[in-house]
DNA sequence: TCTGCTAACTTAATCGTTCCAGACCCCATC
DNA sequence: GATGGGGTCTGGAACGATTAAGTTAGCAGA
């Protein structure tokens, strides 16, 4: 026997002189052994420095790993740094820690249509947000456990908000004051991707290929109940949820000639929104009285300084909680759709 | 054969009449077998619905899983939300990525001394930040590869930067223009946890259990060598790098009576630097003239908005990769010791 | 004394792969 | 015609556990 072999339930056993079954026993089921022989066998592992029951070996014998694949739409790079999706991870992380179960985190890139082999031997999946290949979908293992959060996949459970009806009530609230000249910013619509300015050309994605276009539906609907032409709103597009992707399109906005500049932005996210306030500010605008802004998600940061940010709250953290409640067996495998909260502060009274 | 079973790799060898190493072969060693036999085999595959081999049957033959896990010493919740370590993990998710390697997101809570079992298939660990409890480090397994980040475990490889040094530099340049009162915002720098003022009486921690102290020392050394007397130096403490635990403690420093309120504040991160701007701006001081800052870190939304943050800039993207490379054994298992910018900005010119 | 039951273990099959050590065949070479 | 060497493919022993079913001993009850 090699000596930097690591030791085995096995190797257990015959030190002890007892059966492999019984070494089990004493880390799976107390009960099924007398108090002084497990005892005995903790100590002799503690002693040999055998840390318990192989979790490969288990995995296979067992059929499950306890972990959960999450995969996330996005880049990991930008899933982390976006407030809304870290809540929602912590959600998750928080159920499965509790159940003894850990984290596997997998992003769906554009450029592969499989999941890492390694990925899964996951005891189910927890796909965050609409996923660019359909193929990546279909490499999952067909019979665990999956269920989908903000989209659907047919015949499968999911996590997710009436988008439309909450973006309908906070465009319903913003123009209770009218607006001259309202405008909507609007996150990854178009069919090709685009930063900047929607004009009648552009081709819009499918309601099934992007939950904004639901968010647009709300907006539009609350906008013809006010009698505003919604064919005349200026649309603008922003294809991802960042600092550095927003700032452009946003200063092209706000250089607009005052006459043609919105006085009403609905904003398809706090992180749009929040760019739109700090760059008004620096134009030197009063915020609502030259501009008033609402935006979509409910962050934290949105509520830290002022203008606090009239938006929709949604409760990321309780989506992941639930999606990984489903996965794990502890809540029904059905739709689940989360209430949302209209939050009215500075930037939109 | 039960019907709900899944296809294994012995079933497609039957239905095949081959043997089950030629199957084996057909998705790991393509030149092990006959192009055509390979073709049949992968048709068959498809069309019995075998996804490839089992990825937890493999493990265990192979005693690799291509898992990597991340132990975090803070929350999930907290480190997900946090730009340097949400920065650091996909330095190492993007690696991991590159190698068909997958994340397992572990946080090290205070309460448990055990790793979860599952996570104990991982082919390595990286250790992030210091990890409350030395129990749980031993709970892995002892012949992983294993590395720390940001601090030094006996024996294993770590990567880190110099942070005594970086912090003498920037208050150093901070120096360069006199200072009337300066004051020191620390990060988890007390023996017992505090939010507030540190007085005399007040056990710091060891330099081995927080990087901060090693911050701490470059700003005393700078100050010193401006011929500041240390000892008047106020220090305040945070416990935890968010808005929510910062916000009343800068309360507490800004709203001095003039003549105490400090006129340079050395922030231990950026974070804090950050909150410190936007509770000064509130209260009407003007920046860098009523009171200069500096940060640590150099996250991006330090830059984003008038007054930029003068800060230390860490390569946090670039500590995961580094990381990630040690423990896939891609870059060897030495210290890696990271270079720091020093980022010269509007809130310390 | 016999029966039956329970507690405490053991036996041995099994999970789905990987991979070493051949075996076989075909063809080129001497 | 014998020899050797690739190129292909096979057999079967691990890998390290879990668990259903079986065994034994001890003891209570009739």
């Amino acid at each position: 026997m090699p000596a930097n072999r690591r030791t085995t339930l096995k190797d257990l056993a015959r030190e002890l002189g007892v059966s492999t079954a019984t070494i089990s026993n004493a880390f799976n089921r107390p009960d099924q052994l007398s108090p002084a022989l497990r005892e005995r066998i903790l100590g002799t592992a503690k002693r040999l420095g055998y840390g318990g029951p192989d979790a490969k070996a288990r995995s296979l014998r067992t059929g499950r790993s306890r972990i959960i694949a999450v995969i996330l739409a996005e880049s990991l790079t930008y899933s982390l740094n976006d407030a809304v999706a870290s809540e929602f991870l912590s959600g998750v992380a928080e159920v499965l820690d509790n159940r003894g179960h850990t984290l596997l985190l997998l992003s769906s890139r554009q450029t592969q249509a499989q999941i890492p082999g390694s990925a899964s031997m996951a005891d189910g999946f927890i796909v965050y947000g609409l996923i660019p290949s359909l193929a990546l979908l279909e490499s999952l293992p067909s019979q665990s456990p999956l269920v989908s959060v903000d989209f659907d996949i047919a015949g499968r459970p999911t996590v997710h908000v009436d988008n439309e009806a909450a973006c309908h009530a906070i465009a319903a609230h913003a123009l209770r004051t009218p607006a001259k000249r309202p405008g909507i910013i609007n996150l990854r619509l178009t069919a090709t991707p685009l930063n900047g300015r929607i004009s009648s050309d552009h081709r819009l994605l499918p309601p099934e290929r992007t939950i904004t276009r639901s968010r647009l539906s709300g907006f539009h609907r609350a906008l013809g109940e006010a009698g505003v032409d919604t064919e005349q709103v200026p649309m603008w597009n922003i294809e991802e949820n960042t600092f550095e992707v927003c700032a452009p399109v946003i200063s092209e906005i706000l250089d607009l000639p005052a006459s043609e500049r919105p006085d009403l932005l609905l904003c398809m996210s706090d992180r749009i929104a929040l760019t739109v306030v700090t760059m008004a500010e620096q134009r030197g605008l009063r915020i609502p009285e030259d501009l008033r802004i609402t935006g979509f998600d409910g962050i934290a940061e949105g509520q830290y300084r002022a203008p606090r940010l009239t938006t929709v709250r949604q409760n990321s953290v309780e989506k992941g909680r639930i999606a990984a409640r489903i996965i794990l067996g502890l809540a029904p495998a059905e739709p689940s759709l989360l209430a949302t909260e209209l939050l009215i502060a500075d930037s939109c009274p």
